[in-house]
DNA sequence: AAGCCGCATGTAAACGTTTACATTTTACAA
DNA sequence: TTGTAAAATGTAAACGTTTACATGCGGCTT
C-alpha cells in the first residue's frame, strides 16, 4: 500500500509542482488590478492610458488600486500589442571616450524629451558583432541610429526589416534607401590644413585614423587635397600610423620626430591621438606651438582646458546625436510620409593656443 | 441602381479597410516560416532554439525557410513568453563625460560578454526622471545597475518589483536588501590629502563636488578628517563649491587664488574639476606643482596625457561597471540563491606629475 | 497480426496588454 | 411607464513566441 501510493502519487504531484515554479510572480498584473478594483481588465487599459469613456467613481476605483498594488505595466505586453515600443536603437562602434560620450549625451537628451528611451549598443566594428547587435534589437525598438564605419546596404538589408526606419551616422553608405547624417570630413580637414598653412607652416605631419575606416580615410583626402591644391607634395614619411586612441597618437609623434627634416606642424585625425601627441611632444622637451603647430578633429569638450589649449575641427557632436533622434523619431511617427534624406554636415575650426593663435 | 450601390457597398469596404491597415507587416513571423516550410510552428521554435527532437532533414528545411525569409525572432514576443529579456537596465546619473563613459564600457563588454544586453537611461539626479526611468525599465530588463547620489531605499521599493535584481553603485543606501559597489570616497580622499601633505603642504584647498550629492560628502570628509588627524584645523575659505564639472573646476581656482595666504596644493573631488583647475592655474601663470600642487579622484584615462600628467585617486572605474554587471547577472541566474553583499571598493593612487612626484 | 515503445511533430494555452465590437446600464423625453 | 440613445463596461481576440502534453508514425518483439 505505501508502495502503491508512493509510485503513484509522486508523478502526479511532481508534476503539478513543475507547474506551479513555472508561474514566478513577475509583478502585479492588470489581471490583479481588475480583480482587486471589481472590473474588467479592458477598463483598468482605459483608466492608465486615458482611453475611451469610464465613469469618475469607477476612474478613482481603479486609480486607487492600481496605486496600492504598485501597479506598472509590463513593456512586454504592451509593446506586443501596440506593436511599438518608444524605445530607439543606438548602435556605436564603441562606448568610451568623449567623442561617443556626447554622441550619447545628445542622443539621449532628444529621446527623452520625446518619452522614447535608448537602447545602447556597441560593435566594436566587428561584422559579427553588428550582426549580432542589429539581430537583437529586432521587437526591441521602434528606430535606429547606426553610427558605424564598417557598416554597408547588405548588411542593413540582410538584418533589418524594411519598415524600420533607420538613420546612418558616418556611415560609408551612399544609398537614398536611408537616411543619413555625415560629418564633412574631408572639407574639415582641408580647412584646417589651410589654417595651419596660413600660420606659415609647409611641413605638416598627419597622424591617421584606423586603416579601412570611413572617417580616417575622408580626413586624410583632406589633408592631401588642400597640400596639393598649395603645390605641396605629400609625404607618407609624414604620414604616421593611429588608431583614434591617445597612446596611437603619443607614438606617433616619436616616429614623425625621427623625420628629417621635422614637421613644423601635426594634424591629427582626432582629439584623443592631439592629447597623445600633446603628451609626448611635452616629454620631448618640444613647445608647442612655438616649434610645432598642433591640431585635432572634433572639438571635444576638454580640448579647450588642454596646456596649450587644442585647436580643433569642430563637428557639434552633441549636436549630431541630437539630429539622429530627430530624424528617426520623425521616421517613426510619420512612416512613409517621411521623406528620406542624405546630410552633410559642415564644419567649422575653433581656433585655440596649440595652432598658434590666441597666444 | 448606382446610389443603391455605393451606399450599401461602401461601409462595409469601409470597415473592411480599416482591419487591414492594423496589420501593417513588422517583419517574418514564425507563422511564415512555419508554412514556407511546410511544419508547425512549434516544429520551428524547436529547430531555432535547438530544443528537443527534431528530424535532420526537417531541420535542414526549416534552417532554409528561415534563412530565405530573413527570420529573426521578435524579442517582444520572445520575452513575454519566457518571461526574460536578456537585458540589464543600467541608470546612471549623467551620460557624459569620461567617468561614466568609463562605466558604460565596463558594463558593455560584460553584458556582451555574457550574451546580455544594455538599456540604458540617465536620470539627471531628478527624482521625477528617476522614477520615469525605473518605470520605463519593467518588462523590459533582467536586472537593474542603478548609480545615483539620490536614490533611497523607498524609490526603490515603491518603483521595484520585489523579485527584480538591483545593484547599487556608489549610493547613499545601506540597506541589506540589494546589492551594492561603494567606492571608498573617504579613504581615497583621506590617503591623497596625506599624500599632499608628506609632500610637505600644509595649506591644503579642495574643489567640492555637487552640493547633497553622496560622493561629494565623502570626498569632503576624508579631506576633512585627514586634515585633521595632523593637526590642521580645516577652514572655510579653502573649501570652493564645484559641480564635478570642468568649467566649475576652473572658476573654483579663481576664488582659492584670492585667498591669503594662498594655498600650496588643491584637491579637486573629480578629475573633470581638476583639469579645470589645471587650466586655470595655467592662465593665472601658475607653476604645477612648483607653485600649486594638484590633484584629482578618479583616474580618467586622460589624466596620464595631461601637462603635468595628473595625480589621482584610482577607482577603477571601468572595472566597476564589469563588477556591476557580473554580480547583477548572478543574481539574475541565482534567484534566491543569490546572497546580497554590500561591497566596499578600495581605492589607490595613481601618482604622477602635478602633486609633485615624478619630475 | 497485435502491442509496445520511442521519436517526431502538432495542438492548445500561456505570457501581459490593448482594443474592436458586443452587451449592459443609465438618463431623458414622450 | 416605455422607448430610445448615449455612456459605460465587458468579452474575445489579437500581438509573436515558447512549451507542456497529446497524437501519430515507424520499428521491433512476441
Amino acid at each position: 500500500m505505501r508502495l502503491h501510493e508512493k509510485s503513484f502519487f509522486c508523478p502526479s504531484i511532481c508534476k503539478r509542482l513543475h507547474k506551479v515554479t513555472k508561474k514566478l510572480p513577475m509583478s502585479t498584473t492588470i489581471k490583479e488590478v481588475a480583480q482587486h478594483a471589481g472590473v474588467s481588465i479592458a477598463t483598468v487599459s482605459r483608466v492608465l492610458n486615458n482611453v475611451g469613456p469610464v465613469d469618475e467613481r469607477t476612474r478613482e476605483r481603479v486609480r486607487e488600486s492600481a496605486r496600492q498594488l504598485r501597479y506598472v505595466p509590463n513593456a512586454m505586453g504592451r509593446s506586443l500589442s501596440r506593436r511599438k515600443t518608444e524605445a530607439i536603437g543606438l548602435l556605436l562602434p564603441d562606448l568610451f571616450g568623449e567623442f561617443f560620450s556626447e554622441v550619447l549625451r545628445g542622443s539621449d537628451q532628444t529621446a527623452q524629451h520625446s518619452n522614447y528611451h535608448l537602447v545602447v549598443s556597441s560593435s566594436h566594428n566587428n561584422k559579427k558583432e553588428i550582426h549580432a547587435a542589429l539581430t537583437m534589437m529586432r521587437g526591441r525598438v521602434d528606430g535606429l541610429v547606426v553610427m558605424s564605419p564598417h557598416i554597408d546596404a547588405e548588411i542593413l538589408k540582410e538584418n533589418l526589416p524594411p519598415s524600420l526606419p533607420v538613420v546612418l551616422l558616418n556611415c560609408p553608405v551612399e544609398s537614398r534607401e536611408f537616411d543619413s547624417l555625415t560629418i564633412d570630413n574631408v572639407n574639415g580637414a582641408h580647412v584646417m590644413i589651410e589654417h595651419l598653412l596660413s600660420h606659415g607652416h609647409t611641413r605638416i605631419a598627419i597622424i591617421k585614423g584606423t586603416e579601412c575606416n570611413f572617417d580616417a580615410a575622408e580626413r586624410l583626402r583632406g589633408y592631401t587635397v588642400a597640400l596639393q591644391e598649395h603645390g605641396i607634395a605629400p609625404e607618407t614619411c609624414l604620414q604616421a600610423e593611429g588608431d583614434f586612441s591617445e597612446s596611437t597618437g603619443y607614438d606617433a609623434v616619436h616616429r614623425l620626430l625621427a623625420q628629417s627634416p621635422r614637421p613644423t606642424a601635426i594634424f591629427a585625425c582626432n582629439d584623443s591621438m592631439a592629447i597623445g601627441a600633446l603628451s609626448a611632444l611635452r616629454d620631448a622637451g618640444i613647445r608647442v606651438p612655438g616649434e610645432i603647430a598642433l591640431a585635432g578633429f572634433d572639438d571635444v569638450p576638454i580640448a579647450a582646458y588642454l596646456t596649450p589649449s587644442l585647436t580643433s575641427v569642430t563637428v557639434g557632436i552633441h549636436n549630431l546625436g541630437v539630429r539622429a533622434i530627430d530624424t528617426v523619431l520623425h521616421a517613426v511617427r510619420h512612416h512613409n510620409a517621411h521623406h528620406k534624406q542624405q546630410i552633410i554636415l559642415p564644419t567649422s575650426l575653433s581656433l585655440r593656443e596649440s595652432c598658434g593663435c590666441h597666444q
